[in-house]
DNA sequence: ACTATGTCATAGCAATGTTATGGATTACGA
DNA sequence: TCGTAATCCATAACATTGCTATGACATAGT
C-alpha cells in the first residue's frame, strides 16, 4: 500500500505538478479512502517528503547506472549528461525535489548521497592525473563546482529563463572553463567528449534508453 | 492600495514562506476585505505574480546600485556580492522569484531585465580587454554562466544542501576558474577581488548597508 | 476463544480560494 | 445641482482542501 500511494504520487506530481497532488484525489487514484494515507504517513507534508525521496533515488540510480571505462573524464561527462536529462525529463519532480521544502536532516541526507556518485567520478579524475591543478583540493570541493553549475542551469531552465539548447551548451562549456582551469589538456578533455558522446545511448533514464543526442524538444510548461 | 497589498504581501512570504501567504491573513493585515484582492488582482495566482516582481525590482535596485569604476572585474565581483546578499538575505522572496512557478512570457521578461546589469558589467569587462580567449563570444554568454553558478549556488544554499560558507568559497573560486579560462591575468584578477572586497562596504542591500564581510550567519529554515 | 493491533471506510470540522450580491463613495457631464 | 455611471469594498455563501474522531473488520498471538 505504502509503495503504491507513494507510486502514485509520484506519478501525479510528474504530470501535474505539486498543486495537482491532492489527499482525495490521491485516495480516489489508488482506490482507497484518504483515511490510508494518514495510517501510512501521518500528514501530507510526509507523503511529500516521500515523493521527494523517491526522486533522489530515481535520478541515483540513473547516475549509478552509467559504466566506468578507462577514461574518467568521459564518464564524468556522461554522469553530468545523466543529470540532466533525469532532471530535465521530470522537470516537476526535480523542483518537488528541491524546492518544496521545508528540507529537514534526512532531506538532506538523501540529497548529499545522491551527490557523492559525482564525486566518485570526480575522485577517478583527480587519481587518474587528469586535473593537475586541483592541487591537493578535495574531490568533493571539485564536483560541488560542476553540481552548482548543473543545478543552476536546470534551474534556469525548469524557470523558463533558459532553452534547452542553451542550457547543454553552457553546460558544456563552463564545464570545460572548470576542468581547463584545474589542468586538464584541451586535446585530450576533446577526446574524452567525443568518447562521452559516443555513449550516450548507453544512459538509461528512468529505466528507458536515453536520447541518442542531447538536445531534444519536450517541455511541460 | 494596491502598493499596500503589494508589500504587505511581499513582507509575509519574506517572514513566513509561501504557505504563510493567505488570502484572508493578507486582508486581515491590511485592514480590509478579502474583495480587495480580487478587486486589484483578479485571483491569488495574479498577486503572486506582483510579489515575485517585486522581488525582481528589488535585486535589481541592488544591482543597480552598484558604482562603475576603472576596474570593471572588480565591478563585476560586487555585482556578484550584490546578487548573493540580495538572494541569501532574504530566501522566501528568492525561491518565490524562481520556484513558485507558473511562469509566464511576462515573469520571463522581468527576469531577463535583473540579468541584463550582469550582461552590462561582462560586457564592460569584455569591452576593457580583460578577458582576450573569450574571442568573439557574446557578454550575455559568458554572463549567463556566471549567472548560472551564482543561481546554482544560491539555490543549494537555500536548500540546506550548502552552508554560506561553503556558498561564497565556491562562488569566488568557481567565478575565477571562468575568468582564468576566458583570459584574464591572475595577478590583475587577484587585485580585482581585492579592491571589490575594499569596496563590499558600499553595497546596499534593500536600502540597507551590507555587512563588511561576506560571510554572516543567519539564514530561516 | 479472546484480546490486541494494524488497516481503512464514514463523517465531520476549520480553513482555503473564489464568486455573487449589494452598499458606499467618487467622477463627470447636462 | 442633480443624475448616472463606475469604482471600490464589505457580507455572505460555495466547493474544496488537509486533518481528526469514531468505529468496523481482519489478522495474529497466547
Amino acid at each position: 500500500m505504502r509503495e503504491a500511494l507513494i507510486e502514485a504520487a509520484a506519478r501525479i506530481v510528474a504530470t501535474e505538478g505539486r498543486a495537482g497532488l491532492t489527499l482525495r484525489r490521491l485516495a480516489g487514484e489508488v482506490g482507497t479512502s484518504t483515511m490510508a494515507i494518514y495510517t501510512h504517513f501521518g500528514s501530507m507534508e510526509e507523503l511529500r517528503r516521500n515523493v521527494r525521496r523517491q526522486g533522489f533515488a530515481r535520478l541515483g540510480a540513473n547516475l549509478a547506472a552509467v559504466e566506468e571505462t578507462r577514461d574518467p573524464m568521459a564518464d564524468l561527462a556522461l554522469l553530468g549528461a545523466a543529470y540532466y536529462l533525469s532532471a530535465t525529463s521530470d522537470p516537476n519532480l526535480y523542483r518537488a525535489m528541491f524546492f518544496d521544502g521545508p528540507v529537514d536532516e534526512e532531506d538532506v541526507g538523501t540529497g548529499l548521497d545522491t551527490f557523492m556518485y559525482l564525486v566518485e567520478g570526480m575522485s577517478r579524475c583527480v587519481e587518474a592525473g587528469r586535473l593537475p591543478k586541483a592541487g591537493t583540493a578535495d574531490p568533493a570541493e571539485l564536483a560541488l563546482e560542476v553540481w552548482a553549475l548543473t543545478h543552476g542551469l536546470v534551474s534556469l531552465q525548469l524557470a523558463h529563463l533558459l532553452a534547452p539548447a542553451q542550457a547543454v551548451e553552457h553546460l558544456q562549456s563552463g564545464a570545460r572553463c572548470l576542468f581547463l582551469a584545474w589542468g586538464d589538456d584541451p586535446r585530450r578533455l576533446k577526446r574524452s567528449r567525443q568518447r562521452a558522446m559516443a555513449r550516450l545511448a548507453e544512459l538509461s533514464i528512468d529505466d528507458r534508453q536515453a536520447p541518442s543526442a542531447l538536445l531534444f524538444s519536450s517541455q511541460t510548461p
